[in-house]
DNA sequence: TAATATTTTCAATTAATTTTGAAAATTCAG
DNA sequence: CTGAATTTTCAAAATTAATTGAAAATATTA
């Protein structure tokens, strides 16, 4: 296959595969980009390679740079910004943990916090049922949080290694 | 806090969380309700306290259905279907980790592999920027599917034990 | 400072997704 | 079988999210 069309085809794939996770396909379209060029782009290039406008192309970089999956630098003798992609591919997903963990898991943890205990009857099975089901998602979430931050702290390495060890051991 | 209050919030939030990681809002509120339900209950009585039509219950229990968080319980001498939630959190967490796992990893796995050996000379520094992101998400994403299946067989107790007893010696 | 290049914002448009509700299909009791 | 109850489907409507493009703001150069 050609370097051309893997490309193409790597960025359309990668799109499509942000909106499964809460990111929009622009968003991946422009991540996928920056994570195979061997150079750093601007903004028109962006926006000439994946055919968007001037705007969509601002707010989307914008998003990335916000998730720390995207960096402007500063090409001295250009009046352009440009942008790069971290490319250690653990660390980008180390950052994606994160920021879901942030804005997903981290408000969940808040709610059932501040639902743990409702009024009435212990024994009454409508009660119970509500606390049974929120002490579980309380106890879930207590330990995913917990193994979240243990693998986002994690060298790579370590962590898989340890861990196939407890797998295989 | 009353338990209709709480339940209340508990669905609205649920609701919310739901659009979030990729399920209907509507999809999630039902969920939401059967999981705080002490009985099952039917199409008519999901629909009356969510205030939504007959349609959209129906396609959204079909969903939760797909996604093994809902099942069909027959209650002898009715005629109506009733539904129930699985209420083992811990259960819920696997089968949605299951389920998307097969939904989003799977098949980037499928395009790395697909897409990891490209023409042309490995030095030109276009060819290899593309080819070490490929290789870097391939690397990646195959430890991700390994730890995914150990996550997923893994009893809590067991799984959750021994990590924390990883992070903590 | 003025002129120009570049970035950012945001109201209006377009696209995608969700929801409705009524009709069709199915199931079940007699 | 027949008819009523129940479930399912799906085209149209409503809602929500993404995108455009031009104007405003900001930064840079001379």
């Amino acid at each position: 296959m050609k370097l051309a069309d893997a490309k193409l085809q790597f960025i359309a794939s990668w799109g499509a595969f942000g909106t499964q996770w809460g990111i929009n396909r622009t968003m991946a379209q422009i991540h996928a980009l920056l994570l195979v060029s061997a150079e750093p782009l601007n903004q028109d290039e962006i926006m000439e390679q994946l055919n968007i406008s001037r705007g969509n192309t601002n707010m989307n970089i914008r998003g990335l740079i916000d998730w720390a999956l995207v960096e402007r630098v500063i090409i001295s003798g250009e009046r352009k910004e440009y942008f790069i992609a971290e490319k250690d591919i653990w660390k980008v997903t180390k950052r994606i943990m994160l920021e879901r963990k942030k804005r997903e898991l981290d408000p969940m943890i808040k709610l059932v916090v501040q639902l743990c205990d409702v009024e009435g009857d212990k024994n009454d099975k409508d009660v119970k049922a509500f606390s049974d089901t929120i002490q579980g998602i309380r106890k879930v979430s207590a330990h995913a949080d917990k193994t979240l931050d243990v693998m986002i702290r994690a060298d790579e390495n370590w962590f898989l290694g340890s861990l196939m060890k407890l797998v295989h051991g």
